[in-house]
DNA sequence: CATGGGATTGACT
DNA sequence: GTCAATCCCATGC
């Protein structure tokens, strides 16, 4: 289904409230935007709380509280005690899921990115790597723990709909990556062919 | 209260 | 290919 947005230019709620499959291959293609920077979504992942890789598996913690409150919602975590993961919560409310964002093509705010995530050692990042992975794009636009639980469509954080320069992305599927649980579940979805998904890149075609 | 394990990244052999 | 960094929190004693 497409992105149907709001009037202010955000999804709606009920775009959410889906089965976190169809909602993680819908958002790609749409638009992610903090303070200005934005980036095209390129890479996403669904987790469930059916299944153990999904951190609500464990059921309702403090941890996992935004997991099982209303759709449409951020939940960002801390990951290997560095990077903050940003994820978009779905399904009705008292189910736990979320997609995670993996992966934008930048598409605002280029530069600001770059110094955030800038230099790797002695070198500027290349453009194709400046938000080719769920940390790396937190970091390029700033998303720290502090936005956990903010609206998406009325938040710091907001995810918009497609842009109308953007033709209706391609989507290739594959399993999911770096998890020990349930990895032969192919809820990865990538923009098919998309130099800003990050590695290993999918074959499968959804 | 102590321990252990990550939905990662970048540096290094 | 291997490996460490470093924080949150779930789990177990």
């Amino acid at each position: 289904m497409a992105a149907e947005a709001s009037p202010a230019g955000s999804l709606r709620a009920g775009f959410y409230a889906r089965p976190v499959v169809e909602v993680a291959r819908d958002l790609i293609g749409c638009v992610v935007e903090y303070q200005g920077v934005s980036g095209v979504i390129v890479e996403t992942e669904a987790y469930h709380e059916q299944e153990p890789a999904c951190h609500a598996f464990v059921g309702f913690t403090p941890r996992t509280r935004t997991l099982f409150g209303p759709p449409g919602h951020a939940y960002v975590y801390r990951s290997y005690g560095i990077h903050a993961l940003l994820n978009a919560v779905s399904e009705p409310e008292g189910v736990g899921a979320a997609v995670l964002i993996r992966a934008l093509q930048p598409l605002a705010g280029i530069e600001e990115m770059r110094a955030r995530r800038g230099p790797i050692g002695d070198r500027p990042v290349r453009d194709e790597d400046l938000s080719s992975g769920p940390g790396k794009l937190t970091q390029a636009l700033g998303i720290e723990l502090t936005e956990n639980g903010g609206d998406l469509s009325s938040g710091p954080v907001r995810i918009g709909p497609r842009p109308s320069s953007w033709r209706e992305p391609s989507v290739v599927a594959g399993t999911r990556i770096g998890i020990t649980k349930a990895v032969e579940l192919p809820w990865r979805f990538c923009a098919a062919g998309n130099p800003h998904v990050s590695r290993p890149r999918p074959s499968l075609a959804a």
